[in-house]
DNA sequence: CCGCAGGATACTG
DNA sequence: CAGTATCCTGCG
């Protein structure tokens, strides 16, 4: 028996073939470190880095994505439909918003800390993700850290989604995850969150239009019905606006930027109320693009706590 | 083995 | 309102 050679043999047998590397001229500029926190910075949980390139998946697509000069090459499953995907990593990096002047309208200038944030993710952008993708991982994540929150997604596609291009399966839908026991949920390592997986899918399925009436609706809306999901509190729904629907005024209050922003503004004793309404006051419009500038400097000690 | 982690909720004072 | 126990699991 030599299993290292079955091994061997296993990977080749199971390895798909992609496309060489794309240049794609709709590109936004990146940085190095921009282009990884972007993607594998706590926005989403659907990449994992590679040697000199990352790769990820939503929906049916599946990229791997690397920088040359500042821009993104990407390849694809060789099966893939060409335009339809870039039109998806597009849509994905919402090249529709400019997020140069939503930067510039920030109060860099008078606020130092945030000007040393950005100067550390200058190219920082906020990713617009499949709406149902990041309401489950968002769900799965209450005092999770990224690594788990990767490996319950990891075993919930194993489990119970659908097959892209195999081995590479998706996340399993929300229909699908109606149709799980809670004790199927539980396996999937979601302990006490398997509960409200499980009652909010089946609150979907009751209200089939619920996810897609969401975008047209006022931020505040959308985030008060979002809320009615057991599971769903401000924080979560707050991250399922900004990093699902690219509402960037939603300005996500976790434990980080509790302290960060009590540290650096002076706000002891305020409440989560009132550091949601100081937010909204001192940055603005795209508040949540100042939180991810924020979140993604502390994290990286870029700004020390 | 114990404490805790990028949270929500129900319940208490 | 503000504070707190509880919900699970895996990892350090």
């Amino acid at each position: 028996m030599e299993p290292l050679n079955q091994t061997v043999q296993f990977a080749v047998m199971t390895e798909i073939e992609f496309t060489s590397w794309h240049k794609w001229s709709e590109s936004p500029y990146f940085d190095l470190k921009s282009f990884y926190e972007t993607f594998d910075g706590g926005q989403s949980f659907a990449w994992d880095r590679h040697a000199d390139y990352i790769e990820g998946r939503f929906l049916k697509s599946i990229f791997r994505l690397r920088l040359e000069n500042n821009r993104i090459l990407f390849s694809i499953p060789k099966t893939a439909n060409l335009e339809t995907e870039e039109r998806s990593l597009a849509n994905y990096l919402a090249i529709d918003l400019d997020f140069e002047s939503m930067r510039d309208s920030l109060p860099w200038r008078s606020d130092s800390i945030l000007k040393q944030a950005i100067d550390a993710y200058p190219n920082l952008r906020i990713l617009r993700q499949p709406l149902s993708e990041t309401l489950l991982g968002f769900l799965c994540s209450s005092t999770k850290q990224i690594p788990q929150i990767k490996q319950i997604l990891r075993l919930s596609a194993e489990s119970y989604g659908e097959t892209i291009i195999a081995p590479f399966k998706s996340l399993p839908d929300w229909d699908r995850l109606a149709k799980l026991e809670e004790n199927q949920l539980r396996n999937l390592k979601l302990g006490y969150r398997a509960n409200y997986i499980k009652q909010s899918a089946d609150f979907l399925k009751e209200n089939p239009d619920f996810l897609s009436k969401l975008s047209s609706l006022p931020t505040q809306v959308a985030k008060e019905r979002l809320m009615q999901l057991p599971g769903v509190g401000e924080k979560i729904a707050d991250c399922v606006l900004l990093f699902g629907l690219g509402k960037m005024e939603s300005f996500p209050i976790d434990t980080w930027i509790e302290k960060i922003l009590i540290r650096f503004y002076q706000l002891e004793g305020y409440s989560k109320k009132q550091l949601q309404q100081f937010a909204f006051s001192h940055f603005g419009a795209s508040a949540g693009y100042a939180q991810q500038f924020l979140f993604s400097a502390a994290r990286s000690e870029s700004i020390k706590i």
